[in-house]
DNA sequence: CTGAAAGCGCTTACAG
DNA sequence: CTGAAAGCGCTTACAG
């Protein structure tokens, strides 16, 4: 490793500028409150020494960390990974650092995760999904910081919550299908009954299902196969499954667009034209649902932007610990918008 | 924020298990170091008091945080992404929490990132690139703990390099495009006299030239337009530059898969037959570029198993730091692979 | 196998 | 506007 150079501290900063220890700091912290020409010394100083602030020690003694513990499914995920750089972005000019955590799916890996991460001292948690462990439950109860679930709007929040519905996201999905007059209607998710699996993408279609069923429908074209996270595998595989159980399938509705991606080019290779033989939308608004040929219908979200709320809703509770003591526990919804593209059109007239 | 319980410290588990300070700490530190009766005592008051060790204090004492500061472009892009993963994977049976910090393609960001986080007290630094500004150079030189440049092969490293050449890539490029016959080749990429460059894209490109200009072939219809990150807008639009300067072009490498499917769909958009008309290639091996249709060739490379092996490595530094003192610099290449797939084929016969 | 002392490098809370 | 004292919650380095 390169050569080292010795370390400054503090002290050998305020010993070089004929200061006090207290002075440096505040120079650092508030410089407006220390006169011009100490202030001068002392940047000088620390100029010289090349010193950089210890904030393990700042950490200790102030009792801040100004860490945010961020609890993600995967970072391989663009959504995810939008969510986390909005996130950054928003906490950033406060100085806050992302302490990224990511449960692959898996509720125990959550669990242990946050015991983790807890012994970091973060100043708050955020969370995706709004359903945990009993003991993660309690950790963060208890934790004593602000704690913000996102991805979904939880029923119980423990503490604050940024998402949308993902009931209303299926809900809104099998409305449009519905409304193009498609009536035999399937869905393209992954397994519950294994270790990871995906809670909000079950939300979906949950809220799918039950528009299926209100309209005197079956649900029974909503496949679940493959463990999560699905990919564009999973969206070919389930759509061979789908197809193979109804060859008359008209439409069909993937908790992911990823999975619809995977779903389009199986079509394409089975001959099947989208959307003329069948319709086809996902979640997500990926990239490359947009750059998809024919492009694909979906559920925008912005990733992002709930990120970015979830920093500035952060940013207010912290910022107003000292002076309130419990800020009012909120929950924003950022809502989704169905995008209707090239992949799905009405039903043809029969025979 | 939920009902706060108040932090146990080890003075309070010490004290309810009528040990010192030192017992609990050693429990945890070193369990079988301590007998066994006082090892279940102190234990029970852990459980009981609900402890959760401070590892800012740990850390500062120790003197070792247990932090990897990770330096990337973008969080945005699945094999950066990766490579976090593969990272943090490798690290965490240690025990080390990955910081996590991205550049957006910015040397002055990557600077500012570098100098926060040394204020951070990380135990080895990660940087993808091996272009830096002149300060943050020096501050990881002086920064007295190991530094691992990846995702290409640094002439001069500052410390240790896990990668890949990328010109290398962009030789191997050319060369596959060339062995097929054609002869009116391009290339698509982003510019570099703007804030965002992408300077292994730079590369890749540089390498293509290099062999199509050894071949007594221009490089004059190698693309530079957008910003980095590319996208599969830029792709779908350099295409369209590209065609507009060489409506004849037969074979065209894209430095990014993300580019390579923006091309393809463009191409689909435009009437263009892929292979037969125009020749394409990728790089990076994302998912997309497996699934689409056609598939794309593009060139492989095993971006979770670079981080992987960068954690190992550093595993194995970080290990050994009290033993040696100065462990030997070393290079890793972990290599590419150029994978055909359906995109690509050869000239036909002209005229 | 266990503990008393000192200290890691800052900030808090006073005091002047 | 500036500083002396105390302390944040651990681990290191001894000692026994």
């Amino acid at each position: 490793m390169p050569s080292p150079s010795p370390k400054a501290t503090m002290h050998d900063v305020s010993r070089l500028a004929g200061v006090s220890t207290m002075t440096v700091s505040r120079v650092l912290a508030d410089p407006d409150v220390v006169s011009e020409a100490t202030r001068i010394k002392v940047m000088k100083a620390i100029e010289q020494l090349s010193y950089v602030p210890d904030r393990v020690a700042g950490s200790l003694s102030s009792r801040r960390t100004n860490f945010i513990t961020a609890i993600l499914p995967t970072l391989t995920n663009s959504n995810f990974a939008d969510t986390a750089q909005g996130l950054a972005e928003a906490m950033r000019p406060a100085d806050y650092q992302l302490l990224i955590g990511y449960t692959m799916y898996r509720l125990e890996e959550e669990e242990r995760i946050i015991r983790a991460m807890l012994a970091r001292r973060p100043d708050a948690i955020v969370v995706a999904g709004t359903t945990h462990t009993k003991a993660a439950t309690e950790m963060m109860m208890r934790a004593g910081i602000p704690i913000v679930e996102i991805w979904d709007t939880p029923e119980h929040p423990i503490d604050h919550a940024v998402g949308f519905s993902n009931y209303e996201v299926g809900r809104a999905a099998a409305l449009h299908l519905l409304s193009l007059g498609h009536r035999r209607i399937g869905a393209l998710g992954s397994r519950i009954d294994s270790d990871a699996k995906d809670l909000r993408g079950e939300s979906r279609l949950a809220g799918f299902s039950s528009v299926l069923r209100e309209a005197g429908l079956s649900d029974e074209l909503v496949i679940r196969e493959g463990e999560a996270p699905v990919s564009y595998d999973h969206g070919a595989l389930t759509l061979g499954i789908l197809l193979n159980k109804a060859p008359d399938v008209e439409a069909v509705f993937a908790v992911s667009d990823i999975s619809a991606v995977g779903a389009l080019m199986e079509c394409h290779r089975r001959g099947i034209k989208v959307p003329s033989d069948l319709s086809l939308m996902g979640f997500g608004d990926f990239d490359i649902a947009r750059q998809c040929v024919p492009a694909i219908t979906t559920i925008h979200i912005d990733a992002e932007l709930l990120g970015r709320r979830t920093g500035e809703l952060l940013l207010q509770v912290l910022g107003n610990r000292t002076a309130s003591e419990s800020v009012t526990t909120s929950a924003v919804n950022v809502g989704f918008e169905l995008v209707s593209r090239e992949t799905t059109a009405p039903a043809r007239a029969k025979r």
